[in-house]
DNA sequence: CCGCAATTGTAAGACATCTGATTATCCGCG
DNA sequence: CGCGGATAATCAGATGTCTTACAATTGCGG
């Protein structure tokens, strides 16, 4: 009899491309950055800048690691992040008085506003998203995201971490 | 009675971003690419370049165009990837004889060899991505993600297209 | 109190991604 | 046959994202 053990066969299609986790994760991102920045065209708000704007909020004047750790960004890229809602005199960006290595950051009147005005789109663009699920498969597809970025989260470079407390 | 007519109410905290599924599968994204790149580090392999040389397999020499539409990247970024992967030798980049607006791919000794050599780690990937979820959670996951980029492929810039046949 | 490790921010370099403009071709219709 | 619309590729420019490296600072342990 033929020493059959597959192992690890891997059929050569399309379709088998198509299947693999990471592509339809890349997918899907690629859909819900485009339904969010055409939701927000008016205002040229990222996803992104709108996770900093938003935590920015929630959190009060913060320095740009804590927002980073929040929004599961680098360093890097908060700050490019955030020189850019600051150029656009969104949030304020001052040095730190009690730790000079820090910046303090916080949301202005504009950013507040702008905020404020995004947030129902950004929940249309919610809304747009889900609309071809179900409302069970939308609660177990929320849930099954949730469990996958929570349970890998040590597995990104840069992890979510939920505030220092 | 108060008119209690909650409509857009949003909560403003944390978890609120944190539960939006715009910011679950941006986590998601960086996670299953930094996973793959970890497992293909030898190579330094990304998941496009996994994606470009797959379908280049799969189809057989294509022009970029074709190989875009089937990867779900756009002509820039395609070409890009591409130029790559042709400078390190795992795709032959040359006029197309019937048309010269196109290029002609295909995949060289190195490339094949180099794809045969990462498709068990690509495999490995995706073990440890869907590791946290248990059996009945994978498949439902999978499935999930496939119905929703399936239904919100045309809210992407970029679509996937199945191949024009 | 002092030096070294840890932390913050930034710069430089790289890839992924998209948009919009440009160039070269092709192809079908008149 | 020839022109105009469609298609292929590339370029320029922008953001997001990560890495590595570096400068300034802080703070702690001896």
């Amino acid at each position: 009899m033929r020493k059959s053990k597959p192992s690890v066969r891997q059929p050569d299609n399309a379709a088998y491309l198509h299947d693999r986790p990471g592509f339809l994760i890349r997918r899907a991102h690629q859909i819900a950055t485009s339904v969010f920045i055409e939701m927000c065209r008016d205002d040229e708000l990222t996803p992104s800048q709108y996770g900093v704007l938003y935590m920015l909020r929630h959190e009060g004047p913060s320095d740009q690691s804590a927002i980073a750790r929040l929004v599961g960004l680098d360093r890097s890229t908060t700050g490019l992040v955030v020189g850019g809602l600051a150029k656009r005199g969104l949030l304020r960006k001052q040095p730190s008085s009690t730790d000079r290595r820090r910046s303090a950051l916080s949301l202005t009147q504009r950013g507040h506003a702008l905020l404020t005005r995004c947030a129902p789109l950004a929940e249309e663009a919610k809304v747009a998203l889900l609309a071809a699920l179900n409302a069970t498969e939308r609660k177990e597809f929320l849930r099954l995201l949730k469990k996958f970025t929570s349970a890998n989260n040590h597995l990104s470079r840069t992890r979510v971490v939920p505030r220092t407390r």
